[in-house]
DNA sequence: GAATCTTGTAAAAACGTTTTTACTGGAATA
DNA sequence: TATTCCAGTAAAAACGTTTTTACAAGATTC
């Protein structure tokens, strides 16, 4: 525990000046191959390594960019994270994962305090649909999952329209009618999206959505949980159920399992977005599944172009990807 | 994407000096109340907040902790890793989570590196046996579910030999000889603790474990998997597994899934942490539990209270946690 | 043999803060 | 009225780097 050397000390070791040590450090301006080697040793044996926070008070650059995301807890956001860092750490930077809790209060004071400031840049999975907060953001920032309307910001998103559109689409096509959907708040994009698919795949198909199979709670596993007991103990339950998110899928699950129900028999089910539970349950369960990961990567390659081309004043990029329905056993066929 | 306002920016719009605005924003010495109006409403308007690198230059204080674990897959890591985040966010710290990727290679570099030095301290899950690499880390240092034998560093972990021992007591109480065990590598005090505790309950109680029944692999769910579907095709299969972690658990599970056999009935299992699809099988799965967000956040405690007094010189504290016995359905009763 | 170029190094400036020291002018004290 | 005290502020030093500028000595060119 006894405290690191500075470029100061490994100079005065050697009698040589902190510049000399610093060019050595650094690979650039002449210097004798001589003193390189000296200072090379010397600084190993001292153990030296530059400190962090002055270098990058000079240098202007923290090669650290943040993820930040809702909570720790959801598949889906580790799964982003991780493309993230794969991406991040190729390139020389750290990550620094923080969570905001579902919380816009803590992600918006970190991105204003003093954190948020000295890091390089930004990934955000924002927990709030209004993201005019971060106009004066004073460094590259790229969102994932949200984005705004008016394309202000680069983001990697998908299909959530296309999702929903074609997990229902799937639903009727095995004869559902009364199709029943457990889905967020409409207030984040992620929301709306995923309810106009339902919604518009019901009306092509001529069936009129009905208010009582709709369930517009939070993305959370209890959320489904709730809802699907509350479904299926009604005087006429939906045939077929939509699970907007994993959570909400997770608590479909459990409460399918709860009351002794059989899954694609007495009930139908499509998730959004793949996970453990749907492809261990018996039947498995059909979802609509995305590149998590690559959303990550390609978040944090956006990223890292914009920290390195500074100048680059081109238009923001809203890159959208594709879903794909994965058919398992978990919707019925209704003659 | 305008450039942050400085200290010296706000002094000069005030007419005033650097010192005085350092003053009223550290909240010492004597600034008379009028100064002080005028500098938090220019700090307010121009959106001044100090300079992360510059602040920890002069104070030496980074105000950041990092997390660092094997990965971020395991939801074992992932609920220590919250409750260190919680307890470090409740006394003014930023949690840096680091993954390794199990590479003990990625690990020291980490620590080694700038990074790992312009932290206040470390928390962490180390993916090697060894520690003594760790021994001369300038920064305060915390290990949670690992320590050294001759605990020279402080540590949280739970009691893994007691874990294994109840798990496999269990087994044999319920009429069980012919137990399994798929495990993790011996080189990790986990590793060999959990064996310990299988040997030692199982010699107890006068059964003589039979080495094709124990299966000392990785901690990965394929391990577990594979291994699972190895010793149920075999002539004389056990009648119980024991799951020495998380991962081989869920392994276990898919496995006797895919073989289309009854756990429960034509096999019987406990597995060690609790999990997702132990809860959600059918029978829930018998498990040893441990208190993994207590582990973080008692993890963190120690680290911050380190890090705070920095003087006091008391010996290292190996702090041990109990396990409990969940008892659900997934061992049978044999008579 | 003088002018120029090159090489290696040192010294100083800069980065954005905090903290210590120093100074000023007015109030309180003697 | 002269001295001491104090409140409020400014100026300067320090933190550990990088980068720019300056300079000396030797090699090269004309």
């Amino acid at each position: 525990m006894k405290k690191a050397p500075t470029i100061t000390d490994v100079a005065r070791m050697l009698n040589l000046s902190v510049s000399t040590v610093s060019r050595v450090m650094n690979g650039r301006d002449r210097v004798s191959d001589e003193t390189r080697k000296k200072v090379l040793d010397a600084v190993k044996k001292m153990n030296y390594v530059p400190n962090y926070a002055a270098v990058s008070i000079v240098k202007k650059q923290s090669k650290v960019i943040v993820a930040l995301v809702p909570d720790l807890n959801t598949p889906f956001f580790l799964s982003v994270v991780q493309g993230i860092e794969e991406i991040a750490k190729s390139q020389g930077f750290f990550t620094m994962v923080f969570s905001s809790n579902g919380s816009s209060l803590e992600e918006h004071a970190f991105i204003n305090g003093t954190m948020g400031r000295s890091v390089d840049g930004a990934i955000v999975i924002p927990s709030t649909p209004d993201l005019s907060f971060y106009t004066d953001y004073s460094k590259p920032i790229v969102f994932v999952d949200r984005f705004n309307n008016d394309y202000s910001f680069d983001s990697v998103s998908v299909d959530n329209f296309r999702g929903s559109y074609i997990a229902v689409e799937h639903m009727i096509k095995m004869g559902h009618k009364k199709i029943a959907i457990i889905t967020g708040p409409k207030e984040l994009n992620v929301g709306q999206e995923r309810y106009w698919g339902f919604d518009q795949a019901m009306r092509e198909y001529d069936i009129k959505p009905d208010d009582k199979y709709i369930r517009i709670c939070d993305w959370t596993e209890s959320d489904g949980y709730n809802n699907t007991k509350d479904l299926l103990n009604m005087e006429d339950p939906p045939t077929a159920i939509f699970a907007a998110n994993e959570n909400i899928c997770r608590g479909i699950l459990k409460a399918i399992h709860n009351l002794d129900i059989e899954l694609g028999k007495d009930i139908s089910l499509v998730g959004f977005d793949d996970n453990e539970l749907a492809k261990f349950s018996n039947p498995k369960v059909t979802v609509i599944s995305r590149a998590t990961n690559e959303m990550g990567k390609i978040g944090a390659s956006l990223l890292l172009e914009k920290i390195n081309n500074k100048e680059s004043h081109s238009i923001p990029q809203g890159i959208c990807l594709p879903v794909k329905l994965i058919i398992r056993g978990s919707v019925k066929k209704l003659n």
